[in-house]
RNA sequence: GCGCCCGUAGCUCAGUGGAUAGAGUGACGGACUUCGAAUCCGGAGGUCGUAGGUUCAAAUCCUACCGGGCGCACCA
């Protein structure tokens, strides 16, 4: 038995006693449907279950008297302080406060830990994030995409996974050749040549190549704009490549977003990988020769059509390097492998499965996220963003002007895969409606207090943490019991949101007790034990806020 | 036409088959002699897109339809 929370210890103790007696009952199989719930309402007690109503008509038995038979034990359970049978059938238990805030010890021994679990169990995961192609600044949806990613990789690995953080580079193929062909466009332009009015369609039209050219002009001394030619573009797009890269991973940097690797889809064509995997898929017989073309018959793995791997001219679609890297994955030795992909990319997951799945792969272990789009919002008014046009708003621009914290809250509020709206003009505000600051303030405060406590010279007295019996008091001990639980439920579900609403509920908690209960000038022993509730708060909201990217002020 | 995502308070969004569906924000009414009012307290605000089905119990699962978004290439 491994609790690692106060609260989860309630819970397992809870649910032992209701197994042992289904167990002695001789209805053992109904044990898989006993579950111990954070009750939604209030007054439903601090935990509760339903079991009764989920096993009453199996065992043929009405659920109050199973529940009445069950009455003798809960007076033997030390975190029980009292419980209550309501409604048709549920069991709703309140917690015996100084039993559950013995968290705050817990916090306090171990603090940077506290909430860590190991439902991970050590397995390696792979999660792929961001991945934005090379041909231009980074947008905002890929934004979203970096602060989901990297929080999960936080959490996940505060919950016992052992993560690798990959940024996938399509370096290679065509797109690489048209960002080489819009440098040589804009060298000409230095040059002194209108090439605006007889700009390529398909040619990346953005400003942004403007200065690529320059440094590129700069390092190049001799250079003959006017003597680059086709053949030229394929070197050009990977110097190209190459320097916006890099921008990515500053932009990425500033937003507090590291990766542990960044992939190289020429290094993968340059290394065979996808010839490779064409000749693996052939082994399995899932390989087809028509209309001059190779093909994957993806439909065998409930694709809805057939894909092409080498197309009729011999260059290979984007797909199999693609195919090569995520088979690659498995092969490295990932139990699980985590995609974040933009939403132009949904239609792309069924033949990913395919292609785990013909290799023989387990199919489960691919998990593909779809990160939603973002509109960016001022007010009422919406703000465009279209890489075609060359008229978007860069991720820079956005943490420029909303700032980071912000941002990455506003981005983890929101389920990963429901389309948001991010409105400018409240994310710049520096005031209540913005619920980052809200959060934070509460830090800011404790922060204050425990200054004035360091200041005042007074000297601690013994902790008695049984004194803090305030309905206030109590309901901040119970969030901060919970906080192993949400992380694990992040890192489970992989699900971000959790996290900044549970900080919301906390700081609401905490603001709502400083009202109410004064710490410094209490009489010396309370005083003490809401310091130790306090310092626990901090550092609970620190730890959270820092899985989250987002710096704790001391001061605001 | 096919596939995926989303329809929940005026707005932005949570919601794990359970009890009276929640939070933030906006609007309204209150609270600073007191550790930070970037705060707190209060009421108001809902046919959970619609209609069926499964279940003791459905916002949640299934089916059909309606509305919105995105994707459906020998593009990347």
């Amino acid at each position: 038995m491994s609790a690692w929370s106060r609260m989860e210890e309630a819970r397992q103790a809870i649910a032992a006693v209701i197994e042992e007696f289904l167990a002695r009952q001789g209805y053992e199989e109904l044990v898989p449907l006993v579950q111990v719930e954070v009750p939604t309402e209030p007054g439903h007690g601090d935990l509760a279950t339903s079991f009764a109503l989920k096993v009453a008509g199996r065992m043929r038995r009405s659920p109050h008297e199973l529940l009445q038979e069950l009455e003798s034990e809960w007076s033997k359970v030390p975190a029980v302080a009292s419980y209550e049978i309501a409604g048709p059938g549920f069991l709703n238990f309140t917690l015996d406060t100084p039993w559950m805030a013995l968290v705050i010890d817990q916090i306090s021994n171990n603090p940077a830990e506290y909430g860590n679990t190991n439902v991970g169990h050590g397995q390696r995961v792979l999660l792929e994030y961001v991945s934005a192609n090379p041909t231009g600044p980074m947008v905002v949806v890929s934004g979203r995409a970096a602060a989901v990613g990297d929080t999960l990789a936080r959490v996940m690995q505060a919950s016992g996974y052992r993560v690798t953080r990959e940024f996938y580079v399509n370096d290679a193929g065509n797109q690489i050749a048209t960002l080489g062909h819009a440098l040589a466009l804009r060298l000409l332009e230095l040059d002194g040549e209108d090439v605006e009015s007889t700009w390529p369609d398909n040619v990346y039209p953005g400003d942004y190549v403007k200065g690529l050219a320059a440094v590129y002009r700069d390092e190049h001394p001799g250079l003959e704009a006017s003597r680059l030619g086709e053949s030229d573009w394929p070197d050009l797009g990977v110097w190209a490549a190459e320097r916006i890269r890099q921008s990515h991973e500053q932009v990425l940097k500033r937003f507090g977003v590291v990766f542990d690797s960044w992939f190289s889809e020429r290094k993968l064509r340059e290394s065979g990988g996808p010839q490779a995997i064409i000749d693996r898929l052939a082994e399995r017989g899932c390989v087809l020769e028509q209309d001059g073309a190779t093909w994957f018959q993806s439909t065998r793995f409930g694709d809805d059509k057939d894909r092409v791997m080498i197309k009729s001219d011999g260059t290979f679609t984007y797909f199999v390097p693609d195919a090569a890297y995520h088979a690659g994955k498995f092969d490295r030795g990932f139990d699980y492998v985590i995609d974040l992909l933009g939403p132009d990319h949904h239609g792309y997951v069924s033949r990913m499965r395919a292609v785990v799945q013909a290799l023989g792969y387990p199919p489960d272990r691919l998990e593909i996220m779809i990160v939603q789009l973002v509109r960016l919002m001022r007010g009422q008014e919406l703000v465009r963003m279209s890489k075609r046009g060359g008229n978007f708003v860069p991720l820079e621009d956005l943490i420029a002007e909303a700032g980071v914290d912000p941002t990455r809250f506003f981005f983890l509020e929101r389920a990963p895969q429901t389309p948001m709206d991010f409105d400018l003009n409240l994310a710049v505000l520096r005031g209540s409606e913005n619920p980052v600051y809200y959060v934070q303030y509460a830090g800011a405060r404790i922060h204050s207090i425990l200054r004035q406590w360091r200041e005042s010279g007074l000297d601690p007295v013994p902790l008695d943490l049984g004194l803090l019996t305030l309905a206030e008091e109590r309901e901040l001990i119970m969030l901060l019991a919970r906080f192993p639980d949400v992380l694990m439920r992040v890192a489970k579900e992989r699900a971000p949101q959790h996290l900044p609403r549970y900080l919301m509920s906390l700081a609401a908690a905490f603001h709502a007790f400083y009202r109410v209960g004064r710490i410094l000038d209490a009489q010396p022993s309370l005083r003490q034990a809401r310091l130790a509730l306090i310092e626990a708060v901090l550092a609970v909201n620190t730890r959270g806020l820092q899985l989250m990217g987002i710096e704790q002020p001391q001061e605001m």
